[in-house]
DNA sequence: ATAAAAATATGATATATGTCATATAAATTC
DNA sequence: GAATTTATATGACATATATCATATTTTTAT
C-alpha cells in the first residue's frame, strides 16, 4: 500500500488540508484500484459509501435521460475527488462515472472522510468550496443548454477541452472523445455533431485528422461560442 | 426589530440548527426589508456580503445568457436562504434575484453567518446539504435542457410548479408566471411556450383562463414529460 | 373611463436540428 | 491479413422550434 503522504495528486484536491497524522491514517484505510478505459467506477443510483481520489486518468460523469440517451455532465481528471456530493447528502450517487482512459483511483471509506470533515475545518471548507464551484458551473451549463444553439455549444466545448486538458505536441486536443461522446456533452445527435465539426473544419476553425481534433482559430471559435 | 426566535420560517431553513443564544445574536444584526413585486434583491456580479432569509414571498433566480435573454434557473420561496453559495465561495453572486410577488426578506451579514458556520456543526452541515441538493437538481436540469424537447420541458415545469407551490381554491396554480417567464424557465421562445400551452389546452391537459393555468390531467402531463 | 402600453394569441415562414439511409474509413477480432 | 464490427461522414428528408407579422385581450397610466 503506497503512502498518501508521498502522493502528489493529493495537493490538487481538498485533501491538501490534511496533516501528517491524518495522511498516515488515510493511507491505512484507503484502497487503490486500476480501472481500464471504458470501465465503470460507479453507476447512477448506487450506494458508494466513500469518495474516490483520482490518481491518474480522466473519467466522464454521465446521467441517463428518460429518452434513453446518456448525457455527459462533466469530465473529471487527475487530482480531483468523486462522490463528495453523494456522501454529504447521504444519498446514492446521481451520476455514473466511466473511465475515458486507463485510470488509477483510490477509494476512501465514508467513515474516514467524515472524520476529517468533523475535525479538520480547512478540509471541510475545501470540500464545500469545491461543491459550490460545481454548483456555479452547473447553473451556467443549464443556461448554456437552454439558451445556446448546438453550434455555439460545440464551439464552447472545444475551447473548454482545450483549456482544461491542453494539447499534444502536434497541437491536437489531448483529451480524445468519440464524436458520440462529444455529442452527448453538448446535447445533440451524433450526426449533427459530426456535421458541425465538418463545417468548422471547412471554415478553417479546426483541423480533423482521424479522431484527432486540432483547434486552428481560437478567436473565431470564441466568437462563435458567443 | 422583530425577534428571530419567534420567526416561524426559520424552522424551514438551515437556521433551524441555531440555539437560543445564537438566535438572539442573529436578531441583533439582521435587517429586514420589504421588496415589491418586480424589484431586484441582488444582481449577477454583485458582492452581496451575506445571506437573505425569505420570510415571505417568492423570487426568481436568473442568469443572463450571452444572447441577451434571461434564463430562470430556480424559484425560491418562503423559508429558503439566498446567497449561500456566493458566501462560501467568497465570490460575487452568479445569479440575479427578482421578486415575483411582494416579499419580506431579512439580510444577515456574512461575518455573522460565518460565525455560526464555524461554531455550530449542525448549521454548517445543513447549509452543505442544501447546496448539495441544489447541485443534484442543477445537474438534473442541465440534462433535461440538453435532452428533452420543449414540449416535455413545459409539461415537466407545469407539474413542478404544481408540486412546489400548490393550487388555489379554484385549482389553478398558485404561482403566477407570465408566459415570458415560463418560457425563460423552460428555455424557449415566448411564442413557442404560448403555442404549446394552447395545444395542451386543446388536448384537455390544462385549462387557461386569463393568466391562470389549471392542470386538469396530471397523469397525461406526466406521460408527456416522460 | 379612455388612451396607451404591455401581454397573450395565432398565422406564415425560415431555420436548426433530428432521423433514417447509405457510404467510407478505422478499429477489432479471428 | 482478411473479415467483421464499429466509428465517422454525408445526403435526403422530416420535424421542432425560432422569428416576424399581426390581431386580440389585458393591464396600466392619465
Amino acid at each position: 500500500m503506497s503512502k498518501c503522504e508521498q502522493c502528489i495528486v493529493r495537493e490538487f484536491s481538498s485533501l491538501k488540508a490534511l496533516n501528517k497524522d491524518e495522511l498516515v491514517k488515510l493511507a491505512g484505510c484507503k484502497t487503490s484500484r486500476i480501472i481500464r478505459k471504458g470501465e465503470v467506477i460507479f453507476e447512477e443510483g448506487e450506494n458508494v459509501n466513500g469518495i474516490f481520489c483520482i490518481k491518474d486518468g480522466v473519467c466522464k460523469l454521465t446521467k441517463l435521460s428518460p429518452n434513453g440517451k446518456d448525457h455527459i455532465v462533466k469530465l473529471v481528471s487527475k487530482g480531483e475527488l468523486l462522490g463528495q456530493r453523494s456522501m454529504i447528502s447521504d444519498e446514492p450517487v446521481n451520476l455514473s462515472a466511466v473511465a475515458l482512459e486507463d485510470m488509477e483511483v483510490c477509494f476512501i471509506p465514508k467513515t474516514e472522510v467524515m472524520g476529517f470533515f468533523d475535525k479538520n475545518n480547512q478540509f471541510s471548507m475545501n470540500v464545500m468550496k469545491t461543491i459550490c464551484g460545481d454548483l456555479k458551473e452547473a447553473d451556467s451549463h443549464t443556461v448554456n443548454m437552454a439558451q445556446k444553439t448546438v453550434k455555439e455549444r460545440l464551439a464552447e466545448t472545444l475551447l473548454h477541452l482545450h483549456d482544461t486538458f491542453g494539447k499534444n505536441e502536434d497541437d491536437s486536443l489531448k483529451i480524445q472523445l468519440s464524436r458520440d461522446e462529444l455529442a452527448s456533452m453538448i446535447g445533440t445527435a451524433t450526426e449533427s455533431c459530426i456535421r458541425l465539426l465538418s463545417d468548422f473544419n471547412k471554415l478553417g476553425l479546426i483541423k480533423l485528422v482521424g479522431k484527432k481534433i486540432t483547434i486552428t482559430d481560437i478567436s473565431k471559435l470564441k466568437k462563435i461560442s458567443e
